[in-house]
DNA sequence: CATCCGTGCTGCAAAATTTGCATCACTAAT
DNA sequence: ATTAGTGATGCAAATTTTGCAGCACGGATG
């Protein structure tokens, strides 16, 4: 749609942070787009970005202006896609902010289905942590985020929220591999694996050792949960996961999960949610049904 | 803005239903709206208008779009007084469609007291039955309704509803003026003016009858709340009006106004409300919020 | 049935706008 | 000091938009 390039040029830069890279990504000169800024500027009667020596930032005005002008574009891709679905078609593009638990199982498997029914539906999968998965959702770079005890909830609206408690990971030779619930003491005893302090998991067991006398001394620690278990995998070690990481049938899987006791270590929460107040376009509206549906179906809500 | 103008052009031509009429009344040639329209459709890829004999209707897709075009249009105006906010300045336009029974006494008062704290801000104030208020929220020629006993609901989101039982009306020398609360048969007794059967207040007393034996014969009918209080005013006879649609302090007025007992009459209900899902202009939001807290302070809500 | 009026559409030339190049002025990093 | 990167600007070319005149069509009119 033509009218709204200009739009499209102001999001561009303010992303970009400098009207001449904006400039080489939309395929145009700098000239050009300078000179487009500086009309709406005028017509606007105030400036959009603030001219800094190595590029431009959002003034106050701009800050208002590119929610807007995001929430444009995104309302006008639901048009078009409302417009395609009157003719037959059905298309549209879904883009989800995610943590790492949902990577292996839970979205593949999501997506998957969805794609079975509506092959036009293309999708874009973003790991962000709890912070910046609220930031996607925010610049409207994800439409739907999937995140393990957020942090801030300001512009998020909450969907679902289903209640995680976490599970001890382990070869099934591990000593620990026959016991159904497993207390956190006993966990303890042997090496651990965990992940950074930035993640929803390492905060809960942080939050039980602190009630408790016990201390987290982890052999292992690491930003990726596929490196905690892959190296589970390879010594004796216990690594740990959420519920919605894991595979749905053990079945065949070279790796045994057993739930800690919530006694000792208080589930956590995953939250399923948009951005507040947004008019989602239908191919994602219809696919955040689905999961909400799976997710109420396979979790308990909390 | 400039980057809207195909939007405004979209929306005039809708609402002309002719490209030349439409034309003509945005002071450019029809050759050239023409164009637009088909460049559009062009992007678009699916007409936006079905091409008659008399001009143009929108099509099925162009009734998507419309949506879309207007809420556009209206976010903004709300950006742009926004950014004009923080330049200081506080200016806007507030749209509302209302029942005649607003007109003489509430509205005016509103908008006195909003305009005393903020000149700049203009008022448009349309009279709308209870089925146009709804449709002129719907294409966004009003931000704000206030109808009394609305019929459909769907696009309507209610800000608040009071409770608005019928009073009559009538000259301080009527025999019934010095009755506190009056029973429906003993108006009955006498000559009475009614409002058509389009109005609130007529549908209300309708339904009174309708549960008791009695019958309603008006000598006189108007759909002018403003002719029936005057006739009143000339002979000994009964007018009908709701608690806003009557002045707030009765010293030094020539007419008297009586409640009905609610045993005979129900009390009907005045719904102040916007389009669903609007984000409102601020001047628009700040003007709600005062008549919210007004109708709250001085009326019970329902 | 013939006429007429109002409609949307189109070819072509003029007008207006947008674009790109070369260049300037400026600032922070080197 | 130098350099590299930024946004702004004058001017001419390229592109787009506009307006005029006229066409084809279909319902209203008598």
């Amino acid at each position: 749609m033509k009218h709204l390039l200009p739009l499209r040029y102001i999001d561009v830069i303010a992303r970009s942070g400098s009207i001449r890279k904006a400039a080489d990504s939309l395929a145009i000169t700098s000239t050009a787009l300078n000179r487009r800024i500086l009309a709406m500027e005028e017509e606007l009667g105030v400036p959009i970005f603030e001219r800094l020596p190595r590029g431009v930032r959002l003034s106050a005005a701009g800050e208002i202006l590119i929610h807007h002008v995001r929430n444009q574009l995104s309302d006008m891709e639901r048009v078009r896609s409302q417009i395609s679905d009157l003719t037959g078609e059905r298309r549209g593009h879904v883009s989800i902010a995610c943590s790492q638990a949902l990577l292996p199982f839970f979205l593949p498997n999501q997506i998957a289905q969805y794609r079975r029914a509506h092959p036009a539906v293309t999708f874009e999968v973003l790991v962000r942590d709890r912070a910046a998965a609220e930031q996607a959702l925010v610049d409207m770079s994800a439409d739907l985020a999937l995140v393990f005890e957020p942090l801030r909830l300001m512009d998020f609206q909450i969907l679902q929220r289903v209640r995680q408690p976490v599970y001890a990971l382990m070869r099934p030779s591990h000593p620990l591999a026959q016991v159904e619930t497993l207390r956190l003491r006993d966990c303890l005893r042997y090496p651990v694996a965990l992940p950074t302090s930035q993640y929803g998991v390492r905060h809960l067991l942080e939050l039980a050792v602190q009630r408790s006398s016990l201390t987290l001394q982890p052999v292992v620690e690491s930003d990726s949960f596929e490196f905690l278990r892959s190296h589970a995998l390879e010594e004796d070690i216990l690594a740990f996961q959420i519920p919605i990481g894991l595979p749905i049938d053990t079945e065949g899987s070279d790796m045994v999960s057993r739930p800690l006791d919530i006694r000792d270590v208080p589930p956590g929460v995953l939250y399923f949610g948009q951005l507040r107040g947004r008019i989602l376009p239908v191919a994602v509206s219809r696919f955040a049904s689905q999961v909400l549906e799976t997710l109420t179906h396979r979790f308990e809500s909390d």
